[in-house]
DNA sequence: ACAACGGTTCGATATTTGTCGAACTGTCAT
DNA sequence: ATGACAGTTCGACAAATATCGAACCGTTGT
């Protein structure tokens, strides 16, 4: 289980709405997925707010957002850098995630 | 604890987009959600889809998503009309009921 | 080579959610 | 008035999630 695996990253077409909505639906899972809407990041420089999270705890939300179809996580070098599935999102599930970013609360 | 009581709701502007992401994470409750999309329902109407299911749990998905402000839910004589909190879901959150609803899963 | 770094996985434990019967209460019809 | 009805609440238990340390493994710099 090294750090630079390349993980599974489901079709879009096997994610169901429940799915990413319960993604979203955890205060630090939806932060990370504001931090990616103006661009990849490497994962280290996601959870700045967090600095004291564990970095287990961060790799399973990750894991969670992944497995939801949300995001996309691939090595890059000894780090990895993790992005928004913005367009396939779009495909799925029209305006969900704009409507999502967008909220201002 | 009646039937007929009037039940706490929570003002929108108190709701996070957290809450209302869980409440509609879950296939059971995103169904009642689509049932009322077409407008508000006698309670005993709702989960036609869900003949077996027992009232204590059909009355706590309906908790849930009425403590997330999703929808209202009214005495009624001796029954309840549920509906959505539309216009102020759209207000607080816009964009995000419609793109719930008209996903096609 | 070797050690530090970034990150995943496993396993254990804690916390949150879900499920459902039972008890209860107001309303309606008889 | 009495009984059937609709639906909430409580309480107990089951199941799903979250949290986090420890072990581990490529990569990179020295």
């Amino acid at each position: 289980m090294p750090a630079n695996q390349v993980l599974p990253h489901p079709d879009l077409a096997d994610v169901t709405l429940t799915d990413v909505l319960f993604a979203l639906s955890d205060p630090a899972r939806l932060q990370i997925v504001r931090d990616l809407a103006d661009g990849p990041l490497e994962m280290a420089q996601c959870g700045a707010t967090n600095p004291a999270l564990p970095k287990s705890t961060k790799s399973h939300l990750m894991k969670v957002l992944r497995e939801a179809g949300v995001i996309r996580n691939e090595p890059r070098g000894r780090e990895r850098l993790v992005s928004l599935r913005r367009e396939e999102l779009d495909a799925a599930f029209p305006g969900l995630l704009d409507s999502v970013l967008g909220a201002t609360r």
